[in-house]
RNA sequence: GGACAGGUGGCCGAGUGGUUAAAGGCAGCAGACUGUAAAUCUGCCCGUGCAAGCGUACGCUGGUUCGAAUCCAGCCCUGUCCA
């Protein structure tokens, strides 16, 4: 798995993006010639994707990057359904509406990602419910059922996995594979699509796609994972104090997206940067090397960066900011949650379940009871304590060290 | 359709009449230490209340009992094997 010599695989192996390739000598060599189109699919189950999609949209950025043409595929049909892959347990159905609602709130983060210009390299972004719902059931059985054993589709893990665990696989997920195939077969098709990539999760069902494909119409079809991205304790990337970390600004504050990569682990600096920022390696190089708290400078950029990326200019800037005049400053930044204060007041307590730093009031009164709870760095001791702020001043309210907001009076 | 085994808090998993808001683990949060890191130690971890308490909670419905996650009945769901 060395020295490829296409500008494509070689783009994507410096960056880490590369797991597994079904035929890197011949993917090595089409990748050299010409424009090739390839594709990566989403499922679009939420309003918005989070960082664990992060690895997979990269590699759509790279294809471009490299002078290929990237395809965004949402699974708009496919999540109908649901994938077993790595679950052990089977997904909520979605409506129609649902789901059409949530391809439309994720198509900001492609277009933020990928140019979708009418160029040969000019991104597509495809719902594979154009072709799935169309199908007819007996036609589907009698031109790619055949082309499917059981007995093999028994051997992949996703089905695997379930049956071992003595959980329900139902029919319905059970066909997932056949469908994410076909999908690769009809892109072939279509659009001349040759590659598809995936996590690694998904390396059963591209290979069923490159088999669909080949034998339907003895297309030579290609395929890509990308390593499963754990963090250097092991946990999956993914969740922050606020929960899952979403991509869309409306699920998750710019602020607190920028402080998911600010805390990055220190072991993960090097990788996240190369994984996730178009930084030139040499740089990253020289940025992972840093040393003890210096380290925290490349985190800084890492989380400049990515945010730029996925957020745009004016959010990074905001963001550090904000980081730094709270944090080494001790200030109050622009972009921390403002609760406003009434000439009332509010209770230590209550002031930290409406800003969501806690989930009830009884868990409000623990923490402060812990001594978590601070109102301009001054501990609070009694959740009954009553905060004001005057007219026009503001004050800050603390949970532990890393959540922090602006109480304004009003 | 039959036999057997199961359905417990975000997850895993103990618990077979009261001392069980339910052991233990994971995940999570906080405190200490630090560099907004990691590791480690400590505390917290259904809601409400200052508190005693109250309200909810162990698939669903009903029953037995002073008292049930625990016993009984019916139903729903899942798995394994059989037909």
């Amino acid at each position: 798995m060395t020295s490829f010599t296409s500008s494509l695989l070689r783009l994507l192996e410096e960056r880490g993006h590369i797991h597994q390739v079904t035929d890197p000598v011949a993917l090595d060599k089409l990748a050299c010639g010409a424009v090739i189109t390839a594709y990566v699919g989403f499922d679009p189950t939420a309003p918005s994707l989070h960082v664990g999609n992060l690895a997979s949209i990269m590699l759509l950025r790279r294809i471009q990057q490299a002078g290929h043409r990237p395809i965004v595929i949402m699974g708009g049909g496919t999540a109908k359904i649901g994938d077993p892959s790595g679950k052990d347990e089977s997904r909520q159905m979605l409506t129609d509406e649902r789901l059409a609602a949530n391809i439309a709130s994720i198509k900001g983060s492609f277009e933020r990602i990928l140019s979708f210009d009418p160029s040969p390299t000019g991104a597509l972004l495809i719902n594979n419910d154009d072709w799935l719902s169309q199908l007819g059931y007996v036609e589907l059985l009698r031109d790619v059922g055949p082309h499917f054993t059981i007995n093999r589709m028994l051997t992949f893990d996703s089905v695997k996995l379930r049956l071992d665990r003595e959980q329900p696989l139902t029919f319905l997920e059970f066909n997932y594979m056949i469908l994410q195939a076909y999908d690769f077969m009809k892109l072939h098709r279509d659009y001349g699509c040759c590659l598809q990539l995936g996590g690694s999760d998904q390396w059963g069902n591209i290979v069923n796609g490159i088999e669909l494909g080949r034998r339907m119409d003895g297309a030579e079809l290609f395929g890509v994972t990308a390593p499963l991205i754990t963090r250097a304790d092991g946990s999956k990337m993914g969740k922050s104090v606020s929960g899952a970390v979403w991509l869309n600004e409306a699920q998750l504050p710019n602020f607190d997206f920028w402080q998911y990569w600010r805390n990055t682990d220190d072991r993960d600096v090097g990788r996240f940067l190369r994984l996730f920022t178009d930084i030139p390696l040499d740089e990253v190089a020289r940025l992972e090397a840093l040393q003890g708290s210096e380290i925290n400078a490349a985190k800084v950029i890492l989380a400049n960066e990515v945010t730029r990326l996925m957020r745009g200019d004016e959010a990074a800037r905001t963001a550090e900011q904000t980081a730094s005049t709270t944090f080494a400053g001790g200030g109050l930044g622009a972009d921390l949650p403002v609760l406003e204060v009434g000439r009332e007041g509010i209770s230590a307590g209550a002031a930290c379940t409406a800003l969501g730093f806690t989930a009830s009031n009884g868990e409000a009164k623990r923490k402060i009871a812990e001594g978590a709870v601070k109102v301009d760095d001054v501990a609070v001791t009694d959740a009954a304590q009553i905060l004001a702020a005057d007219l026009g001043t503001e004050r800050k309210l603390s949970l532990g060290k890393k959540r922090h907001a602006i109480l304004r009076g009003v």
